[in-house]
Parts: structure tokens; sequence; C-alpha cells
DNA sequence: AGCTCATGGCGAG
DNA sequence: TCGCCCTGAGCTG
């Protein structure tokens, strides 16, 4: 249940756990039997994320992976036990092992096939190489809201329905406006927000965004309790006070996708 | 046992 | 815009 930051973390794991030496390979589940067969006892000498998307380097070959809505990787030491559940790629070395269920895609492409998924994803926050310039093109063009337009991989890739909310809070930015009503300024202070809070995300593993004099202890209230763990504005929090004004946080389906903001305090 | 929901994304119409 | 794909957790009965 991963956005981008999450997925830079899994590369920099990969790369930790079993970077540089031979690793056993296997698709426990079948769904990856042919790809795990070619892979074993290779050595995995690459480890990068484009948005959402993970690289795993084998040499030529790389393994892209998906999570999707709701896959996710397990990390653990020791001797791999008994699969649980369905493990689509299960990796292993001496040390330890990690199993990677429900993923929305696990394939091997050739580097000209890689280039291809990088070339239809925008700049990502978390990446050196960015040029959010891309980006701003795109959404300076747009009539679609700037709440889709977060969301669009093509425009800017990583960003998902929490980072979506929780920016556009944190500028006080009404997520229904259109992205060719935006400024310029607007723009650059939502990329270099989601810079830094991204980069935080891969620090921590998961998503927090409230501001020091918002937390629980500077609030007196009670830490948050939901299932993604991070202390937010308004992420799944429809219909309880927002934690600056009071108001109601609103919420309403968005281009199928559950969107949350404050009325009040987004009214740009 | 069955339903609903989730931090995503694709193709059909 | 809808239906569908991937899986598991947390309800409800």
């Amino acid at each position: 249940m991963p956005e981008g930051h999450i997925i830079h973390r899994l590369a920099a794991q990969n790369h930790r756990a079993f970077g540089s030496r031979p690793v056993r390979v296997s698709s426990p589940q079948g769904r990856f039997a042919d790809g795990a067969a070619l892979l074993d006892g290779r050595t995995l000498d690459g480890a990068e994320a484009h948005g959402k998307h993970l690289f795993l380097g084998f040499g030529e070959d790389w393994l892209h992976i998906h999570l999707g809505l709701y896959g996710g990787f397990t990390f653990a030491k020791g001797e791999a036990p008994e699969p649980v559940g369905l493990v689509r790629l299960r990796m292993a070395n001496e040390e330890g092992y990690a199993d990677l269920r429900g993923p929305n895609t696990c394939e091997l492409l050739g580097p000209w096939e890689k280039m291809a998924v990088h070339a239809r994803l925008g700049p990502d926050p978390l990446r050196a190489d960015a040029e959010p310039g891309a980006a701003w093109r795109r959404v300076s063009r747009s009539s679609t809201t700037v709440a889709a337009l977060l969301m669009d991989q093509k425009v800017l890739a990583g960003v998902g329905n929490v980072y979506r909310a929780e920016v556009l809070f944190r500028l006080g930015i009404n997520p229904h406006r259109a992205g060719r009503d935006l400024g310029r300024a607007e723009w650059d202070a939502i990329w270099s927000d989601l810079v830094a809070l991204m980069h935080d995300g891969v620090g921590a593993g998961r998503i927090d965004t409230v501001r020091p004099e918002h937390t629980p202890e500077a609030m007196g209230r009670p830490p948050r309790v939901d299932d993604h763990g991070g202390e937010v504005y308004v992420y799944r929090r429809a219909g309880m006070p927002c934690l600056v004004c009071g108001t109601p946080v609103r919420t309403e389906s968005h281009a199928a996708r559950n969107l949350f903001w404050c009325p009040s305090c987004q009214q740009r």
C-alpha cells in the first residue's frame, strides 16, 4: 500500500539485503515461475525507483515491480519458512529473505522496455534527475483539477492519495482548481513541499505531514490511529474537525478516488 | 462465510 | 466513467 516514498525505500532495502551477490529467486505462488527461474542464482547489481515503479537489475535484465493498491514486500532474517498466503516472488540468500505479495506488476524487462516505462512517467520529486519544469508545462495548460493532475503519473510520478490531499492542505490550495489557474509560484511551492515531505517519508517509512505546532503532543490530542500510520491533516479524516480551524473535513469521490480537504483552509 | 475497503492503474466504451 | 486486475484485514452476521 505504497506511494513513491515506500518504493524508493524498497529499492534501498533490496539493494542492502541482496545486492552484489547471488540471490535465490523463486515464485512460491507459481505466477512468476518463468521469470524467477531466469533470475535464480544471478547477482542483483542495480536497484532504483521512479515514482511507484521499482526496478531491480540483474545485468541486462530488469525485474519491474509495481505494487498497485495492495501489494507489499516483507523482509526477514534467517531461513525462509514455508510461504504464508500468496507469495508471487521470493528472494533469499544466507542471511535472509524477502516476500512479494499481490503486486499489480511483476515482470522482466529489457533495457529498451525499461526506458519506455521511464518515458511515460513524469518527474519524481524523490529523484535527483527530476525536471519539475516538465510537470509545470502540463499543469499550466490543463483544465483538469489540480487534485487529478497530482495523481496523474504522466504529470508527476510517485504522488498518491495521501500526499495529494496533504500537500494541497498545507498550501491552502483548493483541490478543485484547474491546473491552468495555478500560478507558477504556487506550483513551485507544491513541488518543493513534495520534495521535502517525500524525503521525510523515505526516512520514516510512513507519511507525516503535520507541522510541529499541530502534532498530538503540541495540541494535547490523542495520536492518530489509522492503518497508514502517519500524522496527517485531512487524509481519511472526513467529518472530523480540521486540526487548524475546526471545520469538519470534507470528502468526495473524485476521478474514482476519495478526496479529502478542509473547505475553510483551502479556499484559494 | 460473506461483505467492504484500501496509499493504483489499465483498457473498453 | 466504469469494470477489472492484484490480496488481506476488518468488520458483520
